[in-house]
DNA sequence: AATTTAATGTTAGCAGTGTAAACATGATAG
DNA sequence: CTATCATGTTTACACTGCTAACATTAAATT
């Protein structure tokens, strides 16, 4: 026999979104459904979210902190080109691995993320990584600093925009033209591309 | 007394979807209330449009077509780096300037372009278009021309994500820590940042 | 320990959505 | 003049986010 009392509930939303986020992409994610799948009725989540929104933040609070984990290299002494490479790569692949994710986290579904103190806090320690990286790659000033890491994050963030694409239509597409076939050529080398970027960037 | 056909039914669908898409985002776009907005039956529209996907694939187009004039420059002679700056920051201006518009291009809300020609087509040209202008900056091959196009879009479409953040969050943020203040450096000085990365990259 | 209170769950219901099916109208082709 | 077919309407279904009123139980207070 259940107890009326769920008990971990709020956790187990969070999960379920997540997982569900991820499959079907967050468009599909009803709060109802959801309900259903945990066992509890249509409006018990509304006790733990006052809106869909605020479930989209936990979501995409989650994805901030897998990125983090997905971007971050251990490396106490000094850093290199490579491993920014590493980092942007790292991006790039969890951008696309978890996709439907990702666009939680950098699409409108979320509008104001100070309206959510933990997704902001997970968002920007994601990026406070990145800049981390930046600066014990040299010594720069903190204004070139962010510089070199808005350029790197645009860049990757940017390619995992275009790149989707590419997954997306896939095969319906002979090379050639047009935006889609040429990223492609990108994807299949993309170590390299950024390694090219990054060797601009650093130079300057 | 209105005539039982519209006559004109479906381009004006489309101009008051882009309309509202733009001023509401697409997310609040409803095929019923474009109906109502046209004095029409709830159902009139899906005489025109298939689904809902259709009627945004519909509306990204006319976008595609917007961001290809707003990223034109007639330059028959020779082209040069600031122009490039030009077309980049014209970019942006228009990402930044019809943000909710250019989400329904860039976003998931249209799955597979290749299942809508018109739409394959006009995004397609605007890639080629800026193609065109890195072929006249330099005679590279075409996987050069290719690789510099791509990172030059990465880089722009990537500002626009980041940036709409800057403005979204706006003056709730100090300055100092977090990716959003950091970007808001950059978007005062767009043209320095795009000229300083295509330095790098033409250097190539 | 008993009782109040607050947190968490349920039920019922509203207004809105995408879309399908059956029907109505009227422009056009034969 | 008539048949056809594109275009519009009505009705209906299953689904959605969300609110209000009520039920249950855990925690806090007396």
């Amino acid at each position: 026999m259940k107890s009326y009392h769920h008990g971990n509930l709020k956790q187990e939303l969070i999960d379920c979104a997540c997982r569900l986020c991820e499959r079907d992409g967050y468009t599909k994610l009803s709060i109802r459904s959801l309900a259903k799948e945990s066992g509890v009725s249509q409006t018990a989540p509304y006790r733990h979210f006052e809106t869909k929104e605020t479930l989209y933040a936990s979501v995409a609070t989650e994805g901030f902190k897998k990125l983090s984990i997905a971007c971050h290299i251990d490396a106490d002494k000094k850093i290199t080109k490579k491993h920014l490479v590493e980092i942007g790569c790292n991006y790039i692949e969890f951008g696309l691995k978890n996709a439907n994710t990702y666009d939680l986290m950098f699409g409108t579904a979320v509008g104001n993320f100070a309206e959510y103190p933990e997704l902001l806090e997970s968002a920007n320690s994601t990026y406070e990584n990145m800049r981390l990286s930046f600066s014990k790659l040299a010594s720069d000033s903190d204004e070139v600093i962010a510089f070199k890491c808005i350029t790197l994050w645009s860049m990757v963030h940017g390619l995992v925009g275009i790149l989707r694409k590419v997954q997306v239509v896939g095969d319906d597409f002979e090379e050639g033209v047009g935006p889609i076939s040429t990223a492609s050529v990108i994807s299949t080398n993309l170590e390299d591309h950024l390694d090219k970027v990054l060797t601009g960037l650093i130079q300057n």
